[in-house]
DNA sequence: GGCCGTCTGTGCGTTAGGACACATATATGA
DNA sequence: TCATATATGTGTCCTAACGCACAGACGGCC
């Protein structure tokens, strides 16, 4: 079975589509699309998973939720990764909460077979691994980000790396969502989202942000975005 | 072989102390002991790593140096895990440095060796994977404590989680590499420090952190803390 | 149209921490 | 014993971001 052959959704999540053409027809029957809306929580902080998701076009978060409802995020996740990487890490459950950022669709895999195709120690085995790598560094990042960087800096990685995941150039999303993810207030995101769009970076309507120049982006954010995004290619690519 | 027959160094170290005999004996005779002295830098970003490291009594910070120089700890790792995941992960380098944070022992193992023993699937594949993921949840917890808490907290946190990685109760390190690896300012360590002086938390003299009094701490440490070490001891307790 | 809920914009006082400048204290070695 | 390098303690000013309050502004629905 050629690339093109295979059903264009399952091609959508770069994991499955790097998958030699053998393991992708034993794993095909076990792949089941379904669609994701915003807001949507996929696990909770330390809740059992019964799937692992790969997106195709929805975007995931990866948030940690303070004592006192406080947030901020750790990581995202779309069609060049997976949700629920514990499974296959051997916890079983993280202590974190994953949430649909962007609404779209995706395909789930019962953990079982997951577990079971892990075990087996092939290209899906080496895939989860590397993409697992990738997402330590985007974690890893997002800390040095939050210790050394501005608001405006910080929006501006969090808007590339959700464009690089998105499929047009609009993104759904509230500044108080925003505000959420980035683990400050609504009203510096406000602030911040005013001088990008000051500047003819993105347009910002009521929820609905479009990102209409990412060279201005690109010059604005700090090195922390390159660095992510150079090593998903470099393990991913 | 039982455990209590086994060299004392080794059996330090939790991962390898955890091994089932018949993969020890394995093991065994490619594991050689070296000794790390402070500030040694074991691996650069993006460097190649000939060797994995398995700490015993030496402690391991993993920093993220920035191009103007500023740099901030992502995670640690001391007995209870494994300095190189890269080479189990498959992306065979990673975009940080490794620096000794308290000198001391330490076994390695030559990467050919354990990227075999880990292709087995075995009891290390497991172990190291969950060791993997807990290190996964110290990282987060990072980001999340550098956007929500304050230099004192944060500063709790890393006496917390050195302490519990070290033998006895003292710490040589200066305020000013204790500022690096938090990504702050010298002299706002000094003046936390201080306060933690001033209960009776800590005695600091040249170089030299006393943990008098661990309640202390754990009385101002945020919560990050005890995420991280619940994580710790459900995945490899 | 008019109401209401949601979303965004803005202002103002507060605060944690940064930048910089020194003062002081301790260790080491000539 | 003195010089010097290193480590810590303090002070002053500055800035980014917070907390809070409230003013539009837009969208949907009656």
């Amino acid at each position: 079975m050629s690339v093109l052959a295979r059903p264009y959704h399952t091609v959508e999540n770069r994991l499955l589509a790097a998958l030699p053409g053998e393991d992708y027809e034993r794993l095909l029957p076990h792949l089941e699309p379904l669609s994701f809306s915003l807001g949507e929580v996929i696990y909770e902080s330390g809740g059992h998973l019964d799937y692992v998701y790969f997106p195709t076009i929805s975007i995931i978060s990866l948030l940690y939720i303070m004592e006192n409802g406080a947030s901020a995020e750790m990581g995202m996740a779309g069609k060049e990764g997976v949700v629920g990487i514990a499974l296959f890490m051997g916890g079983d459950t993280m202590p974190n909460r994953a949430v649909v950022q962007s609404a779209g669709g995706a395909l789930r895999m019962k953990a079982k077979v997951l577990q079971d195709e892990f075990a087996r120690g092939g290209q899906l085995q080496r895939l989860l691994l590397r993409y697992t790598q990738a997402l330590i560094t985007q974690i890893s990042q997002t800390a040095v980000c939050n210790r050394l960087h501005s608001l405006e800096q910080q929006l501006c990685r969090w808007l590339l790396l959700s464009h690089d995941r998105l499929k047009g150039d609009e993104l759904v999303m509230t500044q108080e969502l925003i505000a959420d993810m980035l683990g400050v207030r609504r009203e510096g995101v406000t602030v911040s989202a005013g001088q990008l769009q000051d500047m003819g970076a993105i347009s910002y309507v009521r929820g609905r942000i479009r990102i209409l120049d990412r060279g201005k982006l690109e010059a604005t954010v700090c090195e922390c975005y390159r660095v992510v995004k150079d090593e998903f290619d470099r393990l991913l690519g």
